[in-house]
RNA sequence: GGGAGAAUACCCAAGUGGCCAAAGGGGGCAGACUGUAAAUCUGUUGUCAGUGACUUCGGUGGUUCGAAUCCGCUUUCUCCCA
């Protein structure tokens, strides 16, 4: 029996939106040694769960036997996709993409097999930064359709609030880097989120006019909640890989708090939990969910953050959840033992450990009784810390049900 | 290039001289109920200090005892005409 076909195991999984010939692609996957390449835009200064999904493919793909290309955008990055967006972006300055540039590629190890050119990683900057306008219009401006990218759906939206045309040539780049890829490193087939579908498509459509070669399109879907908001954001903002930007224990506990209808979809997507596994998770009913979220949560940190803090992040959450626990991973603030004597109020570590944006938000959330000390609700909006707060130099600090923070006493 | 209109808090959106820190909705946060879920209900949602002060309605300069609201200039955006 031969291996299953990688393109059934990413469909089973739920990853696949859109194709091009489908028959074509199962064809050219059957066989390994096919390159491919997804696109990041180097906006932020780490990947976010977004990217995620994303880098997931890549690795199922790369262990079947394929090559990845990851494109950092630092050209394209410098003027911003306008796809799916209802307002200009940003323009950032080449210093902080570049640094950004160099921050994804440390985050994409922990999925991607870079070494011996198993994957790829370059960045369009290089060849972008220095096209000859002339050059470029006549060769590949040349190719394409106003009418037809007026059409595209990614620019219906754009087109009533007005669209400029700087961010109109995003799609031209896009697809002359498809080319670029193909040209120099024999790139057949370019993934994204289904947002780029038709950026995708440009770049399709330009190397058979420029090449006569079909190359391959797929788009996969981006993780969306049940209801259809975007996933991976809280109200502090995303969700980060960074664990500076947050914490492997609030990266946890987001996918432990996942919503029901939510599960599978992220087992499939987001772990390599197998298919059986998976299914049979899919049986269980109400409480019982329970224990796919934490196979879920333990899973994606564990991919994330490694092992041992996924290890760390689950006792400290059973322990949390059921009794008075300790954790490692919280987020953590340190205090002098010297501060206590001279009155520490509960308001002033509020602030000190950005759990609140205002003190008269840590008021609010002390009137209406959503801070604990050790577990005790304070009450008392002039309340201090002692040292009795204190179990061997630390404390937990809580605001509402979920949200934790370590306070450490130093001798300092 | 000519003309018309808009800019309000996280988002949408009321407010056209004092009763406006600014309606309503969404979102957020907290409480109750729960399964660390959803739905529902309640409270809350500028800042600093305890019953008051300060900053805010694109920017700026005026008028006025008093401005988000009136006037001048300016910036940005949208629409119509070229």
């Amino acid at each position: 029996m031969n291996k299953e076909n990688i393109f059934d195991v990413l469909n089973e999984r739920g990853y696949i939106a859109q194709t091009t010939n489908e028959e074509a692609i199962r064809e050219r996957l059957s066989r390994p040694g096919l390159t491919f390449y997804i696109g990041f835009d180097p906006t932020a200064d780490s990947l976010h769960v977004g990217h995620f999904v994303t880098m997931m493919v890549m690795a199922h793909m790369q262990r079947a036997g394929h090559r990845p290309i990851a494109l950092l955008g630092g050209g394209t990055g410098m003027i911003g996709d306008p796809s799916g967006r209802s307002d200009l972006r940003q323009v950032l300055s080449p210093q902080v993409i570049q640094h950004n540039v160099d921050r994804f590629r440390e985050q994409m190890k922990i999925l991607i097999d870079f070494d011996d050119d198993r994957a790829l990683m370059v960045n369009n900057a290089d060849w972008l930064i220095g096209l000859n306008y002339i050059e470029f219009i006549r060769e590949i401006g040349s190719q394409f359709s106003v009418n037809r990218m007026l059409a595209a759906e990614c620019y219906k939206q754009r087109y009533e609030k007005g669209l400029t045309f700087l961010e109109f040539n995003y799609m031209l780049l896009q697809a002359y880097d498809f080319l670029e890829l193909y040209r120099n490193f024999n790139c057949e087939m370019q993934l994204g989120g289904d947002d780029q579908w038709s950026n995708i498509l440009a770049g399709i459509d330009l190397i058979r006019r420029k090449e006569s070669k079909e190359v391959h399109g797929m788009t996969f879907n981006l993780l969306t909640t049940s209801e259809g908001s975007k996933m991976g954001k809280t109200a502090k903002g995303a969700v980060w890989l960074d664990p500076e930007k947050t914490a492997p224990f609030d990266f946890y506990q987001y996918w432990r708090n996942v919503h029901d209808a939510d599960v599978i979809t992220c087992l499939k997507l987001l772990t390599f939990v197998p298919m059986p596994e998976i299914r049979e998770y899919g049986q269980a009913q109400g409480a019982e969910l329970n224990v796919a979220k934490a196979r879920l949560a333990y899973e994606v940190t564990k991919i994330v953050h490694g092992e041992e803090q996924a290890e760390i992040c689950k006792k400290q959450a059973e322990a949390l959840f059921s009794g008075p626990g300790r954790s490692d991973s919280m987020p953590t603030t340190t205090l002098r033992k010297s501060d206590l004597d001279s009155g520490v109020l509960v308001l002033d570590v509020l602030e000190l450990a950005k759990l609140i944006p205002s003190r008269a938000e840590g008021r609010r959330l002390i009137k209406q009784g959503g801070i604990y000390v050790n577990d005790v609700a304070v009450s008392d909006m002039r309340q201090t810390l002692s040292a009795n707060d204190f179990d061997h130099d630390e404390m937990i600090l809580r605001k509402g049900k979920k949200v934790f923070h370590r306070v450490l006493l130093s001798d300092e």
